[in-house]
DNA sequence: TTTTACATTAACCATTTGGTTAAATTTGAT
DNA sequence: ATCAAATTTAACCAAATGGTTAATGTAAAA
């Protein structure tokens, strides 16, 4: 169980890491925002390095479900792209420091990156490729190379929130505007992947 | 015209830059990997920053000829966007950490972003929003969203890269394979975008 | 050859940063 | 109420970091 303190520290944690990154995040900034005394975050998670890693773990178990709506479900292809893209930008629209948070610290540590992946269970594609496989030979789809799909899907997903302030730069775009495109983007993701692998 | 010693800053600057970000990268580890002493970045450069942002420019000047491959050139929209993705693929393919860090530090310090954007002449998306229209009216495309089209097209080519280690991870792809299916998208994401707006 | 401007170095400095410690306070069991 | 364990605080510390300075070297102009 997890004292009062403990969950403030892990809040105020991820609000800062979230928001500049592990390097440029400072443990007194942490210990304001989460009004204690800065050797309390030591107490209670040793070094700077384990608090970001406990922020990380979370921040990851927070996007794994999203992923599930594509790895692990029942519904068809079809269905799946749709709630895939539908509840991804409704959360991340809510969480727009997630992706990018998670992105950005496994490209500036790839060990970390490869340490993580390897010693916890995450979300597996084995089965939805299976899946597509299956759809093929049923003739519901088009021959497709499933992890190309899934690059598809997250692709036009995600990359708009994590390269949004490059995007709203070159398109000109004010925070609404970007948010309606996103908006948008709920119905014509589905519609161009559906349309460009269903079997005709 | 610039010195010897500067051009040797700017490229260990780049490098070290490019892989850490701004916050973890080290004055020490710039002038070590330039081969000099380490008052010299601050005789050229004055400051962190400064070195930073001639080293963000400069980064930002190799992405723009790739956008303008999109927004400066005389080709038919199809043409574009076969040219643009076979382009950024190859260059990005050679420089790993360009797009990363310009999304990476955009993200870090947006107030930095806001005002390099407001500065500088950066690729228009006007004409090429024109162009579309234009062919919309010719009944050469389907009626579609400018902006929702360069978003396509950027997410689909640029996410691979700037979500690789996640993407790898959840994949379970090698370095190796990856590139492979990056050098497959050459192909595959023309088919897809053409297919999605070509008028039938 | 002297002078002048630029380039380079080594040593130094103030501040920041993650982290520690020892004492004080609170909490809960006996 | 007493005692022991857990929690919290204030003060402190060593190392690292960006940046400065004063002296030295160097090349070309005068």
């Amino acid at each position: 169980m997890q004292s009062d303190t403990e969950k403030a520290i892990l809040k105020a944690a991820q609000k800062v890491f979230y928001k500049k990154g592990l390097a440029a995040a400072r443990m007194q900034e942490i210990a304001d925002e989460a009004k204690i005394n800065k050797a309390m975050l030591h107490y209670y998670f040793r070094s700077k390095q384990q608090l970001f890693e406990a922020v990380f773990l979370q921040a990851f178990s927070e996007l794994a479900p999203l992923l599930n709506t594509i790895f692990n479900s029942e519904q068809s292809v079809f269905h799946k792209i749709e709630s895939f893209v539908a509840g991804y930008i409704s959360y991340v629209m809510e969480h727009p420091y997630l992706p990018t948070f998670i992105i950005q610290e496994l490209n500036i540590n790839p060990q970390f990156g490869a340490t993580f992946f390897s010693e916890r269970v995450i979300p597996n594609p084995a089965a939805f490729e299976a899946q597509i496989n299956r759809e093929v030979e049923q003739g519901i789809l088009k021959p497709i190379d499933p992890k190309q799909l899934v690059l598809d899907l997250i692709s036009l997903t995600a990359f708009p929130f994590v390269g949004q302030e490059l995007m709203r730069g070159i398109l000109k775009l004010e925070p609404g505007a970007f948010a309606a495109q996103m908006e948008s983007r709920k119905k014509l993701i589905p519609e161009l992947l559906i349309g460009s692998i269903k079997a005709s």
